[in-house]
DNA sequence: CGAGGGTTTGAAGTGCATCAAATAGTGTGG
DNA sequence: CCACACTATTTGATGCACTTCAAACCCTCG
């Protein structure tokens, strides 16, 4: 798998400042609230593997990830893991700490290295209430994030395997999109953790990504795929999903 | 189908206020606020399917559902529809309205006969910006419906049908629950509607509803169903789901 | 080199969808 | 209150998609 840039030590105080002002969470915020929330801000380097916390465990912090990647997922008492998401870079969870007293309903690990900011719940909301604009914002992320998941349940509802993983390619392009160079994205994790977070067991997985070959033409090296026809692709995979052609989260990127 | 208790003319300003002061959604507002709410507000008796908006739509107002059932739906290239929630009295929607210039992520209709309330999104972002108890409010509401979500997406990944069905009823239990009665629900709408709310076509739901009796001894007389034996029905759904035994969403109506 | 995890492939099974048709239920006008 | 028309629901037969279990392959890393 190819590394993301982790830190092995903690940014310092000017670092993390500048992270946080990056985010569209703190955005439009005072300097001293900047420099509050900077100042009360636990920062973690998390090995591949370490668990945050589990599911039903009380909401004692407010998370935002700043490298690598976590992943949200429940467990069965029969021990199916459905993972719900994989969250990176200016991600962030545990929002519902705006509650009091209410549990975490997934549990959260690191996938690989990572690094997260967490502040305690508290903190959060006593700056919610006291910082408007703040408020908002995490509104505004919300609003944002639910539409995803709102794209996910369709997804899951009538898409099939091979156009689900089309679909995530998809999004991935958007994302570092350059119209001169020749579509190419790596698999941002391992397939295991993408099949199951696409709702599959890895073998679908595995053939899904063959059939989706066969009928698109795009080519696969490790995690390195290539995608020669994105309208072949957008093509295969929209059609089965009220996005308009091409993808919304494309068009979005062009825009 | 039962009827709900939708009054065919509008409500009256008192009644109205009286509703909106009951929602969480307004919990803490002053008078004054609540009745700028009220003088604002557009409430619309709408007829059984009448469309509200399309997805893809500018997003103008934000609703608040006061009686009836409001199917939110995505419909593919291909004409199969995905039906994202269906949402009664007390919950709303359009809350993106908090941005500007976005578009609603899908279409919404009436199911029944149903009254909605609504005001235009510039009035929920000016009052949300003056006042933070609003802004906190929302973000609640929304943080407790994401977990909903969340459970959603899970239920999709790792249950059966008949799974799906039972989690389903579970929470209809939850919601009328008196422990000194045989616990007998109705069910909200349409067969065919709920299949696609579980994300099932109307054959498999009915199928699978058989399943159900015999592995649960629940009966079903129409919308009328029974269940004698609530942990059988539990075990029998719940094995399959995070949530601890017996369902979350019982566990908090207990408590 | 060899151990161990991640990935792919094969064969067989299960669950849900599809298509077609029967049945139950609802609302209508007579 | 009944008969008809129409819609919702159920049932049957069959097919496809995804899973399961098992084994092979591959890749990385000590």
């Amino acid at each position: 798998m190819h590394s993301s840039s982790v830190h092995s030590l903690p940014a310092n105080e000017k670092e993390r400042c500048a992270f946080l002002s990056s985010l569209p969470l703190f955005r439009g915020l005072s300097q001293d609230t900047l420099a509050y929330f900077s100042e009360h801000a636990r920062e973690e380097v998390l090995p591949k593997g370490k668990i945050l916390f589990l599911q039903g465990d009380p909401v004692n912090y407010f998370y935002v990830v700043m490298d690598g990647w976590i992943k949200l997922f429940r467990e069965t008492l029969e021990g199916d893991e459905a993972v719900i998401d994989v969250l990176t870079t200016h991600h962030f969870f545990g929002e519902m700490a705006v509650f009091d007293g209410k549990r975490y309903s997934w549990s959260a690990q690191a996938v690989d290295l990572s690094r997260v900011v967490s502040w305690p719940a508290a903190i959060l909301e006593e700056q919610a209430l006291l910082h408007n604009r703040l408020a908002i914002n995490i509104l505004r992320s919300m609003a944002d994030y639910r539409e995803q998941r709102d794209r996910e349940i369709e997804h899951l509802k009538v898409q099939t395997a091979p156009q689900r993983i089309g679909c995530f390619l998809l999004r991935l392009v958007s994302e570092h999109w350059d119209k001169n160079t020749v579509p190419t994205i790596h698999l941002p994790y391992d397939k295991s953790l993408l099949a199951l977070r696409l709702g599959l067991k890895s073998e679908t997985f595995s053939r899904a990504l063959n059939v989706l070959k066969k009928e698109t033409g795009i080519t696969i090296r490790g995690a390195a795929v290539s995608i020669p026809n994105i309208d072949k692709l957008s093509h295969y995979c929209c059609g089965a999903c009220s996005n308009e052609f091409p993808c919304q989260d494309l068009k979005q990127s062009n825009a």
